[in-house]
RNA sequence: GCCUGGAUGGCGGAAUUGGCAGACGCAACGGACUUAAAAUCCGUUGUCCUUUAGGACGUGUGGGUUCAAGUCCCACUCCAGGUACCA
């Protein structure tokens, strides 16, 4: 292929061009270098699924690619690397469905997801491709979770996991939605299994407290502080009547405690048989069981109160007084203490409890009357324990013979005296309690990482030593998981087997394997030095790029992979192993990218293949039914997904990714149009023919030694400065525009300096690289254009002589007045009253008062 | 229910953070070129009234602050995402 065989636009042709002289000469390739600043961007790296890219992706990997080539020509030193979050349940469905290991299917969807990236002219350096699955990779996920281990945060647990019977595995909380299996909708039951676990409880305040200082959007760190869900207040001991037991409730209200007229135990607490009277046995026997068999999707359906009284009673530790025990599963054992004194004057659930069971309602607060106003809430009612308050206000009916009077304090003040009054008896105590919890870290599956671990003879669990890493998969035929629901491994005779290099001493290797999120919480470590077969990697590399300066993905991963691999490096952190206690200093979160879909008029929506369209309307092929366009999430079943190979075959990456760019802001949801597309390769061809003639050769117009009019000469050095500042800002949209507008004014300039036509190729080749790279050759430049030097701006040149300013009477536009760009407020004042428009306008009234404001406009008062 | 976003022409979206709403693009309409079409180029395009000139209205709804509000404050409606008996 010859270079002046090029004419026109065509992506066809220069694109893979490009995409070669990238691979072949090692462009992006990346070393540490101590005389640059370093940039470390990252995008969220993908599962490489059996369906492909979707154009979703390309989202968010366009938007670093952009920074990434800016910071470049910036002089940054810049880190940008893609891999492979390969293991993962489709993969090991479809090996059960076919009896062929799911390395083979892994293998083919990440070559096809290779392929794709790549040609979209993503500025990767590739000898840094990590793939999860790959024993050289998880040698050090297992590496990992030994620090982890050996630093006392994983134990072994017998728990409740989500049994997805249909599917015959386990799943995990995130494939369970509202009680049913994600992928399929089966329903989901509740099984005790031995499991490990992380105590990522033990980080809970620093997995907050860490928030504090990252550069996120507030949003995302708003949900990672709902997750966390810090809480504070108080544990309390109730004595049971007539035992020597003691029940601890937590609660946040230590305020409420006259209020409390009942107390619920969780069916799972372990005092609940011992408490139960004799009468009441079967009763209460006959709810727990049921309980246990109640699945997520039961308790999900139902919202209706439920319970037991125990028979039992316990004494309110402020006020003596006899208050019955029940059980209920709206408590849960998992929270708090597993049990609560209920105050049902003031907590929904508690009312609502109270109210079915007729138990007495007792208000102790008075509401404030302005909020239970405006909460609609009737000030009588609550007094008269008919309604509940959980506002603020003042408490009433809350004062003992022991020193603890409450009365007329406001609800904060109240909580703080009860809970000294409370210590000071050694009644109960302040307490904080999160809702995180644990961590299960162990899925009963094939595909995934194996454990380091080892179930020896003696009864021991013995970790492997670094020498016997990795613990490779053993290769197999049949994956099905066993009924019991252990995982495939549990198959693997010669695999189980294991005998102690050094003992001698035989055991069972551990059958469970890693979730997918394993991999995947530290791989942004791996990058930075990705070949080191001694290491995870290098410690003095480590310093050098770390932490990540950006972080790219999109708001589905906003708690738990975040959440993940935030206290995995926390971990690492306080071993000494990483250098910062935060991994990811930015990120950033690309919305969604909607397709096109139509719904009927019952609010259905329609297959895009049943639908026709008719003058700009749309009609169902079978019934004839008109039919209303909407954005909608892509899916398979609506036939509405985009392909980004096609939109690479009919326009060329440069459009697909300047089109997702130019769609919105990156943060929006956004819907797909092709029409767009079209827009921006029509731009592209622009920008094509503003260098190069009919012939192939550099315009004729382009000259080295020519000189811009003042007027065009500010339109470059503003783009220069929009693109620029832009790109900082995320706001890829109008960087653009500014690009496009640029385009609009040199089309009209006769005599144009090579160098302005080099400032534009540079800011466009960010954005196209293909397009970017070939006009830079073109101009008669031999190395790539992707470490040329960002142009630089003269503010100066921004500057305009005169400007229009408006002049309103009253906030109405009367007319406009050319001044210095300089003038002054006095000036403009009077220039603006000089004016004859104005003089006409405001002739027999009276000028109260004038606001000048430079370069904008001026308001005259008058009347 | 709670938390977090959001609502601007026929459509996607801009708006220097309080200063001419609708940049840029799409679509539509008119014109040029063409045997014709496509492509390309030029022009028009928020709505309504009006012959023009011009005027009125206009950023989800209702109120407020201000010389001036898409932008700030109060109340509400709707949409999207997250979460759900966490005491």
């Amino acid at each position: 292929m010859s270079d002046s065989n090029i004419r026109e636009y065509n992506p066809a042709e220069i694109e893979p061009k490009w995409q070669k002289f990238w691979l072949e000469n090692k462009t992006f390739k990346v070393e540490k270098d101590e005389t640059k600043p370093k940039f470390y961007a990252l995008d969220m790296f993908p599962y490489p699924s059996g369906s492909g890219l979707h154009v979703g992706h390309p989202e968010g990997y366009t938007a670093s690619d952009i920074i990434c080539r800016y910071k470049r020509m910036k002089g940054f030193n810049v880190l940008h690397p893609m891999g492979w979050d390969a293991f993962g349940l489709p993969a090991e469905q479809f090996a059960i469905q076919t009896n062929t290991h799911p390395a083979i299917k892994t293998e083919e969807n990440v070559n096809n997801f290779r392929r794709q990236i790549q040609s979209l002219g993503f500025s990767y350096d590739w000898d840094r491709e990590i793939n999860t699955t790959d024993p050289k990779y998880y040698k050090w996920t297992q590496w990992i979770f030994k620090q982890l281990y050996n630093k006392g945060l994983a134990y072994i647990d017998e728990v409740n996991v989500n049994w997805c019977a249909k599917l015959g595995t386990v799943l995990a909380n995130e494939e369970v939605i509202n009680g049913r299996s994600e992928r399929g909708n089966h329903p989901v039951e509740k099984k005790p299994m031995r499991q490990w676990m992380f105590k990522i409880t033990e980080y809970a305040e620093q997995l907050l407290e860490g928030l504090e200082d990252l550069d996120w959007p507030e949003g995302i760190k708003e949900m990672q502080r709902n997750w966390i869900g810090k809480s504070i207040g108080a544990e309390v001991d109730f004595v049971v009547d007539g035992h020597d037991e003691k029940v601890r409730v937590y609660t946040t209200r230590p305020d409420t405690l006259f209020g409390a007229t009942y107390m619920v135990l969780a069916p799972e607490h372990s005092l609940v048989l011992k408490i139960t009277t004799d009468e009441k046995r079967a009763e209460v026997e006959e709810y727990v069981s049921a309980a246990k068999f109640k699945s997520d999707l039961d308790r999900a359906e139902s919202k209706e109160k439920t319970g037991v009284h125990t028979g039992a009673y316990a004494i309110n530790p402020v006020n003596g007084e006899k208050i019955p025990v029940w059980i209920s599963d709206y408590v849960l054992v998992s929270y708090g203490t597993g049990a609560i004194m209920a105050v049902p004057a003031h907590d929904t659930r508690d009312f609502e409890f109270a109210e079915t069971f007729g138990i007495d309602i007792k208000c102790i607060i008075e509401p404030n009357t302005a909020e239970a106003k405006a909460g609609d809430i009737d000030v009588a009612s609550v007094l008269a324990g008919k309604a509940c308050w959980t506002g603020n206000g003042q408490l009433i009916n809350s004062a003992n013979d022991d020193g603890l009077e409450l009365n007329g304090l406001e609800v904060k003040d109240s909580k703080k005296a009860a809970t000294e009054w409370l210590a000071a008896r050694t009644l109960g105590e302040e307490k904080v309690n999160y809702k995180l919890r644990d961590w299960i870290f162990s899925r009963q599956r094939y595909w995934g990482e194996p454990f380091p671990i080892a179930h020896m003879e003696d009864g021991t669990i013995k970790v492997l030593d670094d020498e016997e890493l990795p613990v490779t998969l053993p290769e197999m035929e049949d994956f099905k998981p066993y009924e019991t629901g252990e995982s495939a491994l549990a198959r693997a005779e010669d695999w189980l087997e294991y005998t102690c290099p050094k003992t001698g001493m035989k055991g069972r290797r551990e059958t469970n394997t890693m979730p997918q999120w394993a991999g995947s919480c530290w791989y942004y470590l791996r990058y930075i030095d990705a070949c080191n077969d001694e290491e995870a990697f290098g410690k003095e590399i480590e310093n050098y790029w770390m932490p990540v300066d950006l972080y790219i993905g999109g708001a589905e991963h906003a708690v738990l992979h975040l959440l993940y691999s935030r206290f995995w490096h926390k971990v690492l952190f306080d071993l000494g192993i990483v250098s910062t206690p935060e991994p990811f200093q930015k990120l950033f979160n690309q919305g969604m990218i909607l397709g096109i879909s139509y719904k009927d008029q019952r609010g259905f929506l329609v297959a895009n293949d049943l639908v026709d369209e008719k003058d700009g309307k749309y009609f169902h092929k079978e019934t004839g039914e008109e039919l209303e366009q909407l954005p909608a999430k892509m899916s398979k079943a609506l036939k509405n997904v985009v392909n980004p190979d096609d939109i690479v075959n009919e326009f060329g990456a440069d459009s697909l990714r300047l089109y997702e760019m130019f769609m919105g802001s990156l943060e929006a949801t956004k819907p797909w149009d092709t029409k767009g597309v079209e827009g921006v390769n029509r731009f592209l061809r622009k920008a094509w023919n503003f260098v190069i003639d009919a012939d192939g050769n550099i315009r004729d117009c382009i000259k080295p030694d020519v000189e811009l009019s003042k007027e065009s000469r500010r339109v470059l050095h503003q783009t220069i400065k929009k693109v620029g500042n832009d790109i900082e800002e995320f706001g890829f949209n109008t960087a653009i525009s500014q690009m496009m507008i640029f385009l609009n004014e040199f089309a009209k300039v006769k005599e144009i300096p090579k160098s302005a036509v080099e400032d534009f190729v540079k800011l466009l080749s960010s954005f196209a690289p293909h397009i970017g790279e070939e006009l830079w050759q073109k101009l008669g430049n031999t190395d790539t254009v992707a470490y040329a030097a960002w142009p630089e701006y003269n503010e100066d040149f921004l500057k305009l002589d005169e400007v229009e300013i408006l002049v309103q009477l009253l906030g109405k536009p009367v007319t406009k007045i050319v001044v210095a760009a300089n003038a002054g407020p006095k000036d403009l004042e009077a220039i603006a009253l000089a004016d004859e428009k104005v003089k006409s306008k405001i002739e027999g009234k009276t000028v109260r008062k004038v606001i000048a404001v430079p370069g904008r406009l001026v308001n005259i008062v008058a009347n």
